[in-house]
DNA sequence: TGCGCTCATATTGCATACATAAGCTCAAAG
DNA sequence: CTTTGAGCTTATGTATGCAATATGAGCGCA
């Protein structure tokens, strides 16, 4: 069953770690909420169709594991993970904290061909932006996380830039569960601002953009619906 | 071969992950040094020490790996880190950054229990100071780290705490490796200091004392060495 | 009817076997 | 004497088989 190729994964120069691929196709599967928190990942299911063994699509999960979007129990196997409320209070007050230095540090770091780069990234958010449809609207969440991940690249921490890449994913999935508007992510242009103060060196306006970015976000998630949630969490366990 | 019950390791109730024992076993050992950088992690000679197959072996890797103690290439084997002068900066520059972070919210969540569970393991860390021997100064490594953990986990975020475990991981890796003075972690009381800030409340002050901690150990450092290392690193690989 | 128990089934945990790539030895040629 | 390459050796990547455990059905009993 050739269905890997269906899985939109290139596999194509696949001499390279397939584990690897399969860890991102259920990643963006999961953060583009097409597979439900408190799905059961079965190892044999998973790995048929990828058409791998167990063995590789256990690697794949583990990794997963590692990034919080998948939890698994032992000997009862793995599972979309399902933020409480609280989990994603965290998330973003982690980033809070994170991005305020990485944004300190990307401010100093800055270079033309960065602001270039960052100017046809944004570009092309504006272009998922404007067009209609799902498949825009999960490039666009996309694209609004990458541009966190740019500048994370930017600021030149490989340390920081891998805890970024957690949190981008654990927010995708946030808000892919308590996302309230379609269009969580950026309503406010909020990435331009970003940039702009980081071009004129302005590190204050930067940072409080930032946080009023990161503020925006989190103001769309409706995290007050304790009840039903925890309600929905059960039977999903 | 019982192998297993030699080394270090409990492995008592079994009935829980072994691979998770092997990566902690592993963990102490590069973390105080008994495995050098670059020393490469066999799984048959890892898998053989510990009397478990060698898929125990790659799964107990696999998160060295993610934790940054461990690098693997395809088809060569997991080794020892070795972490670079600017891999050692980057790590100190997210605990400053991260560590102010969880101060500030140590501070505010601090309870009485907290101070003495602080207060328990303040002792415990003079006991080790004051201790002579290679395994004194192993303990006093791993419970000055043990204190920096201690306070994430009184900050309440999880996510940080995960990131606080790895930093401090990395940390003592580097230590290890760059570390001038003997006892290089805290030769200033300085965590009595943070302690006695986060109960009168003074975050600023707490969060200031963590700085020049963290100072502290940096400065400690010998950063400069860059020819010499690299060369050893071209050797061990 | 409701509760608990046993057994069947499916899935994971782990070990092992096979396939494949990297490294090494040694020899031969320039 | 150096260097290059063929073949061997060893270790890793992957698949698969077996044992152990959890889930669910069916049945018996209060």
């Amino acid at each position: 069953m050739k269905l890997s190729s269906k899985s939109a994964l290139t596999m194509d120069a696949n001499q390279e770690d397939r584990a690897q691929a399969i860890r991102d196709a259920l990643r963006d599967a999961i953060v583009d909420r097409r597979l439900a928190p408190g799905t059961k990942l079965s190892e044999a299911e998973v790995g048929a169709l990828f058409d791998v063994s167990r063995t590789v699509v256990r690697y794949a999960l583990q990794m997963l594991a590692f990034e919080g979007l998948v939890y698994s129990e032992r000997n009862r196997g793995a599972f979309v993970s399902n933020p409480s409320p609280e989990d994603a209070r965290q998330v973003f007050a982690s980033r809070r904290l994170i991005e305020t230095g990485i944004v300190a540090e990307a401010a100093r770091r800055l270079t033309k061909a960065d602001v270039a780069a960052f100017r046809r990234h944004l570009e092309e958010e504006d272009r998922h932006k404007a067009s209609r449809g799902p498949e825009a609207r999960r490039a666009e969440i996309k694209a609004s996380g990458d541009f966190h991940i740019m500048l994370a690249r930017v600021a030149g921490n490989a340390i920081l830039e891998k805890f970024m890449d957690e949190l981008v994913a654990r927010s995708s999935l946030v808000i892919a569960l308590y996302g309230r508007s379609g269009v969580s992510s950026c309503g406010h242009d909020d990435h331009a601002l970003i940039l702009e103060a980081l071009q004129t060196g302005d590190v204050d306006r930067a940072t409080e953009m930032m946080l009023h970015h990161i503020g925006h976000i989190e103001a769309d998630l409706d995290l007050r619906t304790g009840e039903s949630l925890t309600l929905k969490e059960a039977l999903n366990l």
